[in-house]
DNA sequence: TTTAATGCAAAAGATTTGCAACATG
DNA sequence: CATGTTGCAAATCTTTTGCATTAAA
């Protein structure tokens, strides 16, 4: 899943904006890295980035690749997910999104929704804290497995 | 947060229950592992569970306490929670609840909801494959964290 | 008694860190 | 030029595995 080039050059602008901002160095592999994660849309872990980086930069390393995904990360601009048991997956879309985890293959569709968004919360929730971000998961079977699986 | 003894004899039972069913031995481990994780509702990882289960049984090995848990977990007895970057953390707690996630600590609070329980879903998600399960996980920063901050 | 489960120790992964060399602002 | 960043290699941390011993049914 490929993200459309303008997409793509809108979050490298707003990815040198903050990096300047924060007086972070533009180096190139830090360019590298984010313009991978930028332009997918199917949430590679470190290591799959790594790879995909190396095959334009050698030279890069992992140890880099990991540093700059938690450095973009804090920054907020990657977003991390992937539960517990399976490694750690970057994502660089901002915009509010859901997901459909298949628990078979554990691949993981964003999808859109207006309405859930917007969804209304127990008041009861109030107690606990402030919130930021709704977020809703959905749990299943991908299509794929359910066909693989008959 | 400790879970009443009624629900904690419950949950035991159809431990025991689900075990037989399965032809799963009932060792002393197992029974305390799964008590352990059924009478707390403070989501424990691995090697929490295993200091406190040590406390009482103190030849119990860690890789015991892993094995065990994941086998509750393909029996259906468990649930794991935790993303990427932190320990796998489990919850004996069956009944459909959501989370509360403070993004500051990383504690995980559950809430309960009827109307998040039956959020109506864009049709859309219906060609991604077969529901299973809806979770709602709210983002933010818990009180705790709001009184520290300030 | 038979088979599955445990404990130990060692291995395997994934991720992180110290430090000298290097590139960016 | 000063400082932050990189690459390397080694360390760390969590989780898993092989195997001989032990315990459940």
């Amino acid at each position: 899943m490929t993200i459309e080039k303008k997409e793509v050059e809108q979050r490298m602008k707003h990815f040198e904006t903050v990096c300047r901002d924060e007086g972070i160095k533009l180096t190139h592999q830090r360019i590298e890295i984010f313009r991978e994660v930028a332009h997918t849309g199917d949430h590679p872990d470190a290591d799959q980035i790594f790879r995909r980086v190396r095959d334009r930069m050698p030279t890069v390393s992992l140890d880099t690749v990991y540093r700059t995904l938690w450095l973009l990360n804090d920054l907020g601009l990657v977003v991390t997910l992937g539960s517990s048991r399976e490694r750690t997956r970057f994502d660089a879309n901002l915009s509010s999104h859901h997901h459909f985890v298949c628990g078979q293959c554990g691949f993981t569709h964003d999808f859109y929704s207006n309405d859930l968004d917007n969804i209304r919360l127990p008041d009861s929730v109030g107690t606990l804290g402030e919130i930021e971000a709704t977020h809703v998961e959905l749990r299943g079977v991908c299509r794929e497995c359910l066909e693989k699986g008959r």
